[in-house]
DNA sequence: TTGTAAGCGTTATCAG
DNA sequence: CTGATAACGCTTACAA
């Protein structure tokens, strides 16, 4: 591959000057800045990324560390950001923390290592303290879906508790009283505030709230069949279920299906996220809207704004989930 | 940030020793090498992986190269890909091609230029001579779901024609003669080969190919809508319905619920990719598996093999599509 | 076993 | 406006 000292060869002209015309930062008479471009196109130059970090220390790429690779919400994410900094011309690196703490870390050292200008962390397994003590490093980071007081501005979050409230209220308004729950891994942060959520429901309608209509499951289609199975087997019956997301919620009216219980007749659905999947199952699924491919873009803009200084730019933080009603939900 | 320099003065040697005990492939007294580790401790000392791939020109770094960054097809790939590839301490930089000659020749360079160790490539828009091309150059190249006989040691690729094939001939076992197809667009490679299943199935049976039966979608739910509607007001009536993918299928699905047309007694629908929805669809979606996730593995086994020599792994190139029976084709 | 020194391909600072 | 030349942080012959 040519490299710039062949460019400059070729062109009868300094390395620097060669440098100038890729960078533009300094004036180049018109006439010596045609030689160099000749010169690179009948090289077909390339500039080595890579040299151009190490010198400029700055790689023009930005880290982005999802909890799985695949998954209809983090490829939400992904695209949302990918999409933001695409015309921007900057370019992403992604890694995968699989929602566990050595991986997080270990992805997020191999995105610093790679001196990405920026971090955008989807990331759960990780303390408070540790993103802080990050933060105070030189790379600068995003978080989404995560507040954390000390580091505000550099959140990008979705009140869950008010998503997990909204929906366990739409059920109480249809009539329901006996609300089940079906929730992810109690050591995540999301999951705590969306079930926090659905407890403030039922204590403002004077519900009780009974832990043995909660299921902890794991936010996958198993979970949330394994849920509603273990569900229904209980003593307590209930007439509405609220999944803390829909792939969860897939699964529980697969589940629901093999035991003959009819939804929404029988038991009424909510779930979280308003994943495209929602719109395609059976019934169609109400659930809550997560504006992750928004908030990928909007992570993305605040890497544009602070890292690269486009200024113009403005940031929102936090952002609203809402509901959306579809079929999986019947008055009593 | 502590370099490598930094180090060796701490630990009172050379940089040529701290860096050979990083890559332990020169001997180093026990003694010398503790005084390094050591150093390297308190000063949390990290490499800078920019300044070893520009050393090294090796960057242990692979580039794949997908379509969309979302969506379950490709997310199934990169998952695949990336935990083959974690195993083996390599890491993965990700970038979108957008199925856009451009975008995709772009995102091929932008990987190039970070000097990656291999590419893993998921193209559409580029042509065959492009890639052949591109294999000549000094990073290899693996192709999924496409293949070249030039390069056919580096394709892994699923037989497309077989798995339309298949579908279609799963209709037809079942009694139906009149059957539709909903197409991705044409001018794309394994919707051609899909494409050329479903006639060789008809072919086979003495059934006549009538191209008013056949829509050209986008293999997103939205063009599954469309062609199902499209497709109902055209004169030819069908009892059968193909998808060139699943989604496609799902979105058929939907239309007919709204058209009141019943899944499958009136309309029997196969779909093709058995993404996890198509299991959580009612009814359940019968469809051709393809084994994404498995060729993710393999093309990553392919580069671990081929560029980092790990002689024990041996490569399959070509996957087999299998019909999977569910709930959405009943017999005429 | 260890040290010296020449790159790797750019950027960026200084002179001119 | 252009050219030398010193970094950037690390690897890797070549010597010792």
């Amino acid at each position: 591959m040519a490299t710039i000292y062949d460019v400059s060869v070729l062109a009868g002209v300094s390395l620097a000057t060669v440098s100038r015309v890729m960078n533009k930062n300094t004036k180049v008479s018109e006439k010596t800045e045609n030689k160099v471009l000749d010169a690179m196109k009948q090289l077909d130059y390339r500039p080595n990324a890579i040299a151009q970090s190490l010198a400029s220390s700055r790689s023009n790429s930005i880290g982005v560390l999802v909890s799985e690779l695949h998954g209809p919400f983090y490829g939400a994410m992904m695209s949302g950001i990918e999409a933001e900094l695409r015309t921007a011309k900057k370019h992403v690196i992604i890694a995968a923390g699989h929602s566990d703490e050595e991986s997080e870390k270990e992805g997020i050292e191999f995105l610093i290592d790679r001196r990405c200008d920026a971090l955008i962390l989807h990331v759960e397994a990780v303390s408070d303290e540790y993103l802080i003590e990050l933060s105070q490093g030189s790379t600068p980071i995003v978080l989404i879906n995560r507040y954390i007081a000390e580091l505000k501005d550099s959140c990008i979050y979705l009140d869950n508790q008010l998503g997990g409230y909204l929906a366990t209220k739409a059920m109480i308004e249809s009539g329901h009283t006996a609300l089940a729950y079906i929730s992810g891994p109690f050591w995540k942060v999301d999951t705590q505030a969306r079930l926090a959520g659905y407890k403030q429901a039922l204590a403002e309608s004077g519900l009780e709230f009974d832990p043995s209509l909660v299921y902890e499951g794991d936010y996958l289609e198993t979970g949330g069949s394994r849920g509603f199975q273990a569900l229904m087997k209980a003593e307590r019956s209930f007439t509405a279920l609220v999944c803390a997301n829909d792939e969860m919620a897939a699964g529980a009216m697969d589940a629901a299906r093999q035991l003959n219980v009819e939804i929404p007749s029988q038991v009424s659905i909510v779930g979280f996220d308003n994943i495209i999947l929602a719109n395609y199952i059976y019934p169609k699924l109400s659930t809550i809207n997560y504006p992750i491919a928004e908030m990928g873009h909007m992570a993305a803009r605040w890497v544009l704004r602070n890292t690269y200084k486009n200024k113009s730019l403005s940031i929102k933080n936090m952002f609203n989930p809402a509901l959306i009603l579809r079929d999986s939900i019947s008055s009593l």
